[in-house]
RNA sequence: GGGGGCGUAGCCAAGCGGUAAGGCAGCUGACUUUUAAUCAGAAGAUCCGCGGGUUCGAUCCCCGCCGCCCCCA
């Protein structure tokens, strides 16, 4: 048989290997095989194992021994080592991994084994003893190649460290480095735990309109679309908030999402244009309520996905475990920064204290908003937590019901963590009057310049006059509790495919 | 938008003014129980992201551009 000709490397293009490898796959056809019969492989493959099932039913064999058992196995070749007449490969499944132990007196093919490239996906049958060396192996005795790997691989030992190949071809990231797929696992398992808990408290999760006349609900810019058969400006949601209240209004008590958004912001380590947000909304219920969820929820997935809610962020101890600290905004802000700061000093004085702090204002901000920017310029970040701050000015929360005691403020807390917002909620404004109100000052602060302000939503509007339930609500940033939970630092860590410039 | 860093063979990576180390992968060979196997050998960069400039000479210095990372706004 004819070795496989691989790909010569000439000078083909001058440019990022990344995107050589990418843009010109006719540059590979000299790697392709010429052999017709090899070139041919199978549509399906019979697996009667995979390989932690062969690890878990027979690791306690001793080494040297053999079990007559004959199994199956498929998956990519990871390592390949060959010594002469027998040829060693690690062939990793979607379980683990399993040596496959090849030897020219009982493997099929063993030249074209041998030539295996670190990559290949092989299908093998044989049975499986351990080698004298302790390793759990399948001694083959027939393959099969499924698929080649027409690029060679990362380092065998580094697997691949460019961050831009690690993004723009995740494929390749996945499969050669063994932390990729171990924080993609968590956060598949981490949404899966979250759907579960919600569903065993009486959520019901639904779908909200992605594509929108107005995309309001949140202080964002919008992506803006066109739907040519309607002639219709559209935009993608940068919430799920208002579609989900009317689903309470229908009737459904307890509902949630988990679903994306977009925001036509700057790219940062924490911020990716699309991201995925969980938001539920529950009848009867207020923003006390929604704490206790958030700590329930968080400190269970904790406990779940890791066993512990005593995790490591970052190289510093973070305790997930409930109850979580509580506190005002206003609280914080002197307790963290020093600052004695609240809405009835009035926006002069508080403007002077902005201004003693170092932090910027603009000068149409109201008292609520200058409060807010001192709080998160001085407190937010130092905020280690977990930790509930709660009641915001009513200024910059449009949607969240004024508070029951505090003038000027809503019912509204951020769970803060690591020094960033993980949950927000509020005890929902379900006054149709009052919300008509609020959205006007939004329109007119827009048109004040701040392109962020919250459009009106007529629609929702009209839903809260057919009368919304007090109601809880609440957001999560899954992608942030992914980051948390798999301590990274890195936004596109737990975005499979971050948005990224293009390549040419 | 400002600042800092990075871009060298498929992957990882040294060199930072004198004409491109090393490792992995790939190739040739040896080796019948390997474990990032080992050993031997040959090769691979129309030359160091792209385009200009300075210089006798540029991967290295300067300018611009592209892409990525980080910090700040």
């Amino acid at each position: 048989m004819h070795r496989r000709a691989r790909l010569v490397h000439r000078p083909v293009v001058r440019d990022h290997p990344v995107r050589r490898a990418l843009a010109h796959p006719p540059r590979l056809a000299p790697r392709l095989r010429t052999e017709p019969a090899v070139t041919e492989t199978p549509y399906r493959f019979d697996r009667s194992h995979q390989a932690a099932a062969l690890h878990h039913q027979f690791d306690g064999i001793d080494a040297g021994a053999e079990t007559g058992e004959v199994v199956s196995v498929a998956g990519r070749v990871m390592l390949h080592r060959h010594q002469g007449k027998l040829d060693f490969a690690e062939l990793r499944d979607s379980s683990g991994s399993i040596q496959l132990f090849a030897g020219a007196n009982h493997t099929t093919d063993f030249d074209g084994f041998t030539r295996l490239s670190l990559g290949d996906w092989v299908g093998a049958t044989g049975e499986v003893m351990k080698t004298r060396r302790g390793e759990l192996s399948v001694r083959v005795s027939e393959w099969v190649l499924l698929a080649e790997a027409r690029h060679g691989f990362g380092d065998k030992w580094r697997g691949v460290t460019d961050v831009d190949t690690r993004y723009r071809q995740r494929e390749v990231d996945l499969w050669a480095n063994e932390s990729s797929r171990r924080v993609f696992a968590l956060r598949s398992r981490m949404v899966s735990l979250i759907r579960r808990q919600l569903e065993e408290r009486g959520f019901v999760e639904v779908e909200g309109p992605t594509l929108q006349l107005v995309p309001s609900g949140g202080h964002a810019l919008p992506f803006r679309t066109h739907h040519n058969a309607l002639d219709l400006d559209l935009f993608l949601r940068i919430a799920l908030e208002l579609p989900l209240k009317r689903l309470v209004i229908g009737g459904f008590e307890r509902v949630f999402e988990i679903g994306r958004v977009f925001r036509n912001e700057g790219i940062s380590p924490r911020h990716n244009p699309e991201f995925t947000m969980l938001e539920l909304y529950e009848a009867y219920a207020d923003y006390t309520d929604m704490m206790e969820l958030t700590e329930s929820l968080v400190s269970e997935t904790a406990a779940a996905l890791l066993g512990t809610t005593s995790i490591t962020y970052q190289g510093r101890a973070l305790d997930l475990g409930r109850p979580w600290r509580r506190a005002t905004l206003t609280e914080l802000v002197a307790e963290t920064a020093g600052l004695e700061v609240d809405l009835d000093m009035g926006v002069d004085k508080l403007r002077e204290v902005a201004s003693a702090a170092g932090v910027p204002v603009e000068p149409q901000w109201g008292p609520g908003k200058v409060l807010l920017e001192i709080y998160e310029k001085t407190t937010e970040h130092q905020l280690w937590g977990p930790v509930f701050v709660c009641d915001y000015p009513q200024e910059v929360s449009p949607l969240a019901r004024s508070h029951r005691s505090r003038p000027g403020y809503v019912e509204r807390f951020e769970a803060i963590v690591a020094g960033r917002e993980l949950a927000n909620a509020f005890s929902e404004l379900n006054d149709p009057d009052e919300q008509r109100a609020r959205f006007e000052e939004q329109v007119r602060e827009r048109a004040a310049g701040d392109a962020e302000a919250m459009p009106l939503d007529a629609d929702y509007l009209r839903a809260m006059e057919q009368g919304l339930p007090p109601t809880g609500g609440l957001g999560v940033g899954i992608d942030r509790l992914a980051m948390l939970l798999a301590d990274v630092a890195n936004i596109r860590d737990v975005i499979l495919f971050p948005t990224l410039r293009p390549e040419a």
